[in-house]
DNA sequence: CTTAGCACTCTTTATGCTCGTCTGCTAAAT
DNA sequence: ATTTAGCAGACGAGCATAAAGAGTGCTAAG
């Protein structure tokens, strides 16, 4: 059944109320902010039937409304104000990414700091499945007396290095043909490919054997540490909020953040492309309520993994939406190689 | 004034006892679980007498008694037991550093991660001065395209490398050689040297000028960056404390932990080496009430900075004592060149 | 010096009470 | 038919009071 303008407005009203006081708002609350022309009586005759029909709730019979998960979905979807960042946000998204980030790991930790900074909730990232990276590009560098460095750039970006021993006596140019012997092989392949395939399929001679081994090693171990890993950025950050002023409910919000096995599901969303709101997900079983927003986070063009918040259901959708917006457009912009605006590029000149 | 026997045993009784409860100690419980061949009647006398010399306080009159700062020092110094990690603790510490770690960062993550998974409190780490390590080693790398990357590693480990844009023509052997000559220039020189020398102390020439440049860039914003950054993990396993379970303590406790001119202070230590601990430092100011044990890291003999735990004054010294004292060594076994006992290390067979 | 015994202090918990907020309903007004 | 004013009723927050429980300090005896 559609819902009239008038309702609209009410559902607005409570909604933005809320978000702003986390306190049940009362008819009186709303005729003075929202509705002046309106008088009391008929804003409640309005909510209770927008409490009949579920959008709003009341914790006791003479306390204001509170909005339940359906309003905020219609908020989201239909009522919410569109909002720009304001001067000092976007300053304190260009702090984070006016350094040269490489590694995938540091995208995604500044990602989700930027964004716990901005919105103080909790800011989440991760990695879709690295599985699926395609290698591009092994690097083997000799480093000092007896160490190496495993260098592999993906399409998502450089994974993170390894080191490794190796015998004080090997020459550079082993090294050097060793590596462009295993970007050879492995180029175009994905890190599960790779990691499944045993030596056959990849032709590997005698000679770079144990290159090729330590290799898959190294990212055997990587797939493993790395699978459904989640950064969380200011978790703390949770404690500002009053719905977690209770210790209790705080620390049950802290275990959700904490257990991979429950968070994967709640954040996980459906599309593939642009933003994500999830109020008061199914999928979090018995876990605390709460809503996560995401974004798509992209690398020239291929979908690295997901970007976003964490945090109870009353929260500032609108505000979150458009640092989102920003967060997923800047993103998308780093990469090996970019043509950023601004000087954030020192070109290096040639020989 | 010397302390009776009975006395520190009595301390020693409280402290434990409250350690392990945080409930105020009353003079049945000792009797009952520490000294039951005394009567309450005497051990309230003992209680009344160490009020007064200042090892324990008494929340209100009928209330048990609690351990005063001064009672923790006497028992971190002399009544605290001897404690061995058990199996499972061992195998956690295992498992974070059985990987192959390279940079700073990792090792600094790391490490506080592990001793907040143990210990149940906040891990902390940091490096003492990034300024002072001493270069070893430069490499820059092409990649792709247009993309390197540049390794630079120092007595410390590998610092954070950096890609940077580059023409498409410039060639391998350029870089090769931009590697060796920027190598032969800044070995032995410690990172503060160059970035606050110029061109001229190290003799460039124009053909390197631009990398040099560049190099220096990357030192100085990493310099910049890495200022006092202290690591944390795990703070939310403060809310386990029943100390916090006060909100406001909480928020309190947290904001100490986000404010790194506040946090500094309270962290460092006199000594540079073994283990620190700190019981209600006046450093904290107004900053709540706290403790941290840190131990002293190194590699190579060279220091590099610290780790350990802070969380409430009431903390498992004795656990504590013995995580960071494994800790000490096991990182300290972590190198480039290192020779470490187990299978972490496979030599990669020579050309 | 140690101990038993008892009075005393102070917290904790439960209970009852008042006050203010906000609603729901009814009847009148538009 | 909708809107509004007015009022009774419901409920929580805050406060005082009372009772119960825990643990001490002190005194006097062992």
């Amino acid at each position: 059944m559609a819902l009239s303008e008038r309702k609209e407005k009410i559902i607005k009203a409570v909604v933005d109320s809320y978000i702003d006081s986390c306190e049940p708002v009362s008819s009186a609350d709303i005729k003075e902010y929202h509705l002046p022309s309106l008088s009391t009586a008929t804003i409640r005759n309005e909510l209770a039937t927008l409490e009949e029909m579920g959008y709003l709730d009341q914790p006791h019979t003479s306390a204001g409304r509170v909005p339940t998960a359906e309003a905020y979905k219609l908020y989201v979807e239909k009522l919410m104000p569109e909002r720009k960042l304001t001067k000092s946000e976007l300053d304190i998204v260009r702090k984070y990414f006016d350094h040269k980030i490489t590694e995938i790991g540091d995208v995604l930790r500044s990602t989700a700091k930027v964004i716990s900074e901005i919105t103080n909730l909790t800011g989440i990232a991760y990695i879709s499945d690295v599985r699926r990276a395609v290698i591009d590009n092994v690097k083997i560098v000799k480093l000092t007396g007896n160490s190496a460095l495993v260098i592999i750039v993906t399409n998502l970006g450089v994974l993170k290095d390894a080191t490794l021993s190796v015998a004080e006596d090997i020459k550079d140019e082993y090294f050097r043909a060793a590596s462009s012997f295993i970007t050879g092989a492995f180029s175009g392949h994905t890190i599960g490919e790779v990691c499944d395939c045993d030596e056959l399929v990849f032709k590997i001679t005698e000679e770079y054997k144990a290159v090729f081994d330590t290799i898959i090693e190294i990212l055997k171990s990587y797939v493993i540490d790395e699978r459904g890993k989640v950064v969380l950025e200011g978790s703390s950050k949770l404690l500002e909020q009053p719905e977690y002023a209770d210790v209790g409910k705080a620390k049950a919000m802290f275990r959700l953040l904490e257990s991979e096995s429950e968070l994967l599901p709640v954040l996980e969303s459906r599309d593939d492309i642009g933003l994500s709101i999830k109020i008061a997900p199914e999928e979090s079983g018995n876990a605390p309520e709460c809503a996560v927003v995401t974004a798509t986070l992209t690398n020239n063009g291929v979908n690295i993994g997901k970007a976003g918040v964490i945090g109870p259901i009353r929260m500032d959708y609108s505000k979150i939406v458009s640092v989102l917006e920003y967060i997923e457009k800047t993103v998308s912009g780093l990469s090996t190689n970019d043509k950023r605006e601004k000087n954030n590029d020192k070109e290096m000149a040639g020989e």
